[in-house]
DNA sequence: TAGGTCACG
DNA sequence: ACGTACGTGACCTAG
């Protein structure tokens, strides 16, 4: 599976590498169905031995004749030493941490559940004493016509199905209307609810942990993702989301550990562009955003105000992204043309920067993929299309894909030398999560055994690979997730 | 199942 | 003149 998605990450189809698909695709054999010896209701542990066997050799079989297949394209790809050398051995390390899980406080989430209960029913009593009647607040259809049928209120941004009623829109309308900002409040609210507060309690073991699966073959750029349940979008942005990620709490006897890299996609992004301003600011180990308004808005960086290092910041991001002009201006709720003017003085300032936009959407047109610095290889079928949106697209999908993979290479490089060191130092910390730039640990509530393990992360995270600018992590550890010291 | 929405990096 | 930032997964409604 994993050498197939590498050899072509992006997916297709629901299940483009599982085994039974891969089979039927690539060797072009049909194998025993699972649903024809597993009856509805049953397990595999129902099925009669002889017929198990049979089975499972045939994936043995499967596996074996699709190593055979896909071993000589991964070294005609130059993909073998990404395969053999991380992809096969952060395997293991990903099964270890979603055999240990991590644990979760059901009492808290129990109490706050009661709050948010509360302040739901509140939400939903002034949204109908305010419209006059009672509805189904969670219908985009129905709100739609309470919106801008009943209310006359301007319609904004266009779905395939009618207007949108998305966080964006709603924020414009709060200006004028009393409705959308107690939506807004009873949209974040349920939602909290029922995708965590209500849902993580169920999922824990016996031992109140609850287990994710890692999936290594699910993204076009080479992260990982996480599902059932995802614990990678974990609320953490407001204090409501805060605390239910303070319910992801240290075993008693011990502490959470987390290490996350400090802006690693624009390191990565100073590393491939070898922009000057850029590697030096990482090199001096200054504030990014700030040391970006200083260039751009020509002041010294002790005179930067905060709207200044808002304004870079987003333009950092933007730059990630493959920003337009136009998404800009609304973001940071200026004219557009002054949009422009920023985004000009950025790359005037940041020159390679642009260089490395250009050339990287040069070398996709003449190739047809991009590539990380570990040589991960995503193909954009539509890089030279005629359609100008579809063309725009994919050139913000060349340029995102180098930076974005690239860093997800090095955490995975990150993770293979951190679990090895780990057991090296015998200190009993462990592994538990990976969330993109973060790994979050538990280690016994001990001085010892802590320091240890804080050197351990900074000693291979930050060394995982050798860069042209620095690779900085900051450590914090407590009793639970939200609250670190 | 599709579409809309929203949680995260 | 046109459309308008990358990558995910989960929940809810509607059909």
């Amino acid at each position: 599976m994993v050498a197939a998605w590498l050899l072509n990450p992006e997916r297709i189809g629901k299940t483009p590498y599982a085994l039974e698909h891969l089979a039927e695709t690539k060797l072009g054999i049909s194998g025993i169905e699972y649903d024809d010896i597993v009856g509805k209701g049953q397990t595999f542990a129902d099925v009669p031995l002889d017929v198990a066997t049979n089975y499972c050799a045939e994936d043995a079989d499967f596996t074996w004749q699709l190593y055979e297949l896909f071993a000589p394209q991964l070294t005609a790809n130059k993909l073998d030493a990404l395969f053999f050398s991380i992809e096969m051995r952060l395997l293991p390390i990903l099964a270890e941490m979603e055999l240990n899980g991590i644990h979760v406080d059901s009492d808290a989430l129990a109490a706050y559940n009661e709050e948010l209960t509360a302040r739901i029913a509140d939400a939903e009593k002034a949204i109908y004493k305010e419209i006059g009647h009672e509805f189904n607040i969670a219908s985009t259809k129905q709100l739609q016509e309470i919106l801008f049928e009943e209310r006359q209120l301007p319609k904004g941004k266009k779905t395939k199905t009618g207007y949108s009623t998305d966080t964006s829109v709603l924020e414009e309308l709060a200006l004028i209307d009393a409705v959308p900002q107690l939506i807004l409040a009873y949209r974040e609210l349920t939602k909290l609810q029922s995708t965590y507060v209500e849902t993580l309690p169920k999922l824990c073991d016996e031992h109140g942990r609850v287990h994710t699966s890692f999936f290594q073959t699910g993204t076009a750029t080479g992260r990982l993702s996480s599902r059932d349940p995802n614990l990678q979008n974990i609320p953490i942005r407001n204090d409501d989301g805060r605390r239910i990620r303070a319910a992801f709490t240290a075993a008693p006897g011990t502490v959470l550990i987390s290490a996350d890299y400090s802006q690693i996609e624009l390191v990565v992004l100073a590393h491939l562009s070898q922009d000057k301003n850029m590697c030096r600011a990482f090199t001096d180990g200054v504030d990014i955003h700030r040391a970006t308004a200083a260039l751009i808005f020509g002041v010294a960086e002790d005179q930067v105000t905060a709207d200044m290092r808002r304004t870079a910041k987003t333009i950092n991001f933007g730059v990630i992204y493959g920003m337009s002009a136009f998404r800009l201006a609304h973001q940071l709720g200026i004219p557009r043309r002054q949009a422009q003017e920023f985004i000009d003085s950025y790359f005037a300032q940041y020159a390679a920067i642009r260089n490395f936009i250009e050339a990287t959407v040069a070398t996709a047109e003449i190739r047809g993929y991009v590539e990380t610095i570990f040589g991960r290889r995503r193909y954009i079928a539509t890089i030279n299309s005629k359609n100008r949106t579809e063309k725009a697209s994919a050139e913000r999908i060349a340029v995102n894909t180098p930076v974005q993979g690239s860093a997800a290479d090095i955490v995975k490089k990150a993770m293979i030398a951190v679990d090895e060191a780990l057991s090296d130092a015998q200190t009993g910390a462990r592994l538990l999560l990976q969330v993109h730039d973060e790994l979050i640990l538990d280690c016994p509530d001990d001085t010892a055994a802590i320091e240890k393990t804080v050197a351990v992360l900074h000693d291979h995270m930050e060394h995982a690979v050798t860069l042209s600018v620095p690779l900085r992590i900051s450590v914090e550890y407590g009793k639970n997730w939200g609250a670190f010291h």
